[in-house]
DNA sequence: TTGCTCCTCACGTCACGTGAGGTGGC
DNA sequence: TTGCTCCTCACGTCACGTGAGGTGGC
């Protein structure tokens, strides 16, 4: 399902202007959020940044909760440690979920020796 | 376990100025927070603040995530409800746990290894 | 009465965003 | 060359906290 045409979601595609105008922001708040910890685009060999997909959708997260919300850059950091805590915990209760329900198959005694 | 002495976390104990020398803010500052609406405080007949044991408490995760993270009120609004969402997400999990533990035990027909 | 509470208004400070100005390399 | 980029400095605006001032009920 990949596309050889599309870039990668990490790969390093747009310079500062071209992002800006991605997300509908100023090149210098990209540069602010910068400085501020928020996102770390890639640099191209003359000290150029060069945004990502992946960082494209960083910026509109942050969008989100600082024009939607009103959450300050402080805020948007410990919410997005929250929320990679959170992804971790769902994909454990996932795994959890999937454990439980192969026990509840197996439960019944003689177990084919068929599946992996 | 209960001490008949000792106050409930949701009895209505302190006046302002009391609760803001436990905290230590300025009793203006919890007015303050309370317009915001991050706290809700109860109120005697008289329409006076009275905070109980877990209005402290949230006073204190308020002033953690200010103080010490720099976050702004309308990013600890936010912080509060995903705390709230973690802590269900983690009390599913200790059922699930739980769940599958006694899947386990009770897996092999027959025990009677002497053990409970 | 005193000492608290209530409220509103107003101010100082700082984070945030952005414009200006000067620089350098595709 | 032009049009971008880089950086720093400086300003306006607003959220936040707090003091002042006047009120009312234990």
């Amino acid at each position: 399902m990949t596309n050889d045409e599309d870039p990668g979601a990490d790969e390093a595609c747009f310079v500062i202007s071209v992002a800006a105008r991605m997300v509908g922001m100023h090149a210098q708040t990209l540069r602010y959020y910068e400085r501020a910890g928020l996102l770390n685009p890639s640099r191209s060999l003359g000290r150029r940044r060069l945004y990502s997909l992946a960082d494209i959708a960083r910026l509109r997260e942050i969008q989100g909760l600082i024009s939607d919300l009103g959450v300050n850059l402080a805020g948007v950091d410990v919410i997005f440690r929250m929320r990679q805590r959170m992804r971790k915990m769902e994909t454990e209760m996932e795994e959890l979920r999937y454990q439980l329900q192969r026990l509840r198959d197996t439960r019944l005694p003689a177990p084919t020796e068929d599946g992996e």
